[in-house]
DNA sequence: AGCAAATCAATACACCTGTACGGTAATGTA
DNA sequence: TACATTACCGTACAGGTGTATTGATTTGCT
């Protein structure tokens, strides 16, 4: 192991004062965007000084890519939890984790709004961008796995290629999210066209 | 007609100036994204002093809606060009609008990073969210008479809703091009998916 | 105990930001 | 020609920005 890895002695509160840190920026994106937010906001929504700010992140860019980091964890984490618990069908964990990509309520709306932020921002900021992508290619993979189990259980026909599959469900939900997100069509609706596209992909030819 | 749409006298540029400086908010939107740019970056793109993008804006969220606005209007002119050319199938013009929302080129890919900088921006400014579900609402209708003619021409079969069947096209294209433009995907496969999707929609049932 | 690293805090700096203001020249109207 | 409006330009200002720096204090290992 690493020194940066030790949960005990010299440095071992170090990564849980990162994180700290970094949900206050997270909050504040969420309230104000990403752009508003200056490392001073930051320390103040973290009850820390700037200089605490700085003595764990040597610039913003590192903050920025390292809250990026946690939040995308924060996702894949939520997603392994999913996949591990069984007594579920194929089926309803691809709906479960495609329903995150939905503004449902509150906490599911501000990782949303934060995600938007970040996207925006990837698309000035290449090693954000690299991050970002990284967490869409985990997330396309986990539904191709899916999918695929799905087929092999004779839930979904074997037609259908996962690829494809996959990138269409993932493209829908994300798409149906950034509309519920800026108020164009209810979680509701969303959720139910959702369904609709699952309903024919799970539609067995008899 | 009031003051404002004069074609001569006094202030008969006006609008033609403020297009102007709007074209080099969007160009530096696309190059450096929305929040990087300043009112003096704007007025050097422009090639005019900081005083001439004073007199035409009030302040920079005056610009900023009027360059949202003037994009948006690029959109649905051509939108409505492409409704009124005659001799296409209702397909083959509901996938020309949506192969807009795919940066298949570099005029796309530009008018595609700015309109996720000003979605990502709405978020944090509802003024400007209230323009940007203008626009989404207005496509979405004409996605939906679209779907409705496709209908009544047979080349649909009844048995979806047009409301549905808009929307989940709507976000499917939107959401592709997010991917390919974050560099998850290629365009080319993002239209296939498309057309994979249009194929089942435009299936009428033996 | 002694020492070194980590953890902050406070301050300073150079720069950039949007906006306000005062002035001048051009333009069209009466 | 007189006048009013428009169209700028240059500058100034108050405030915020990320970052560097310096120093004090705490912490944990030996």
């Amino acid at each position: 192991m690493g020194k940066d890895s030790r949960t005990r002695g010299l440095g071992a509160r170090h990564e849980e004062r990162r994180r700290q840190i970094a949900e206050a920026l997270l909050a504040m994106i969420d309230l104000h965007g990403l752009d508003a937010v200056s490392l001073r906001d930051v320390a103040a929504g973290a009850e820390v000084s700037l200089g605490a700010v700085q003595h764990y992140f040597r610039s913003k860019d590192e903050m920025l890519l390292f809250a990026l980091d946690y939040i995308s964890e924060q996702g894949t984490d939520r997603v392994r939890r999913s996949l591990s618990l069984g007594g579920q069908s194929p089926r309803a964990v691809l709906r479960g984790i495609l329903a995150e990509l939905v503004p449902g309520d509150d906490r599911r709306r501000a990782e949303l709004r934060i995600a938007t932020a970040f996207t925006a921002r990837s698309l000035v900021n290449p090693k954000l961008a690299d991050h970002l992508r990284a967490g869409y290619a985990a997330l396309h993979e986990v539904l191709v796995l899916l999918i695929r189990q799905a087929q092999d259980a004779g839930e979904v026909s074997a037609g259908p290629d996962p690829e494809r599959a996959a990138a269409a469900l993932f493209a829908l939900a994300e798409g149906l999210g950034t509309h519920v997100l800026i108020g164009h069509g209810s979680p509701e609706t969303a959720l139910a066209v959702l369904d609709e596209h699952l309903d024919r992909l799970f539609a067995t030819a008899p």
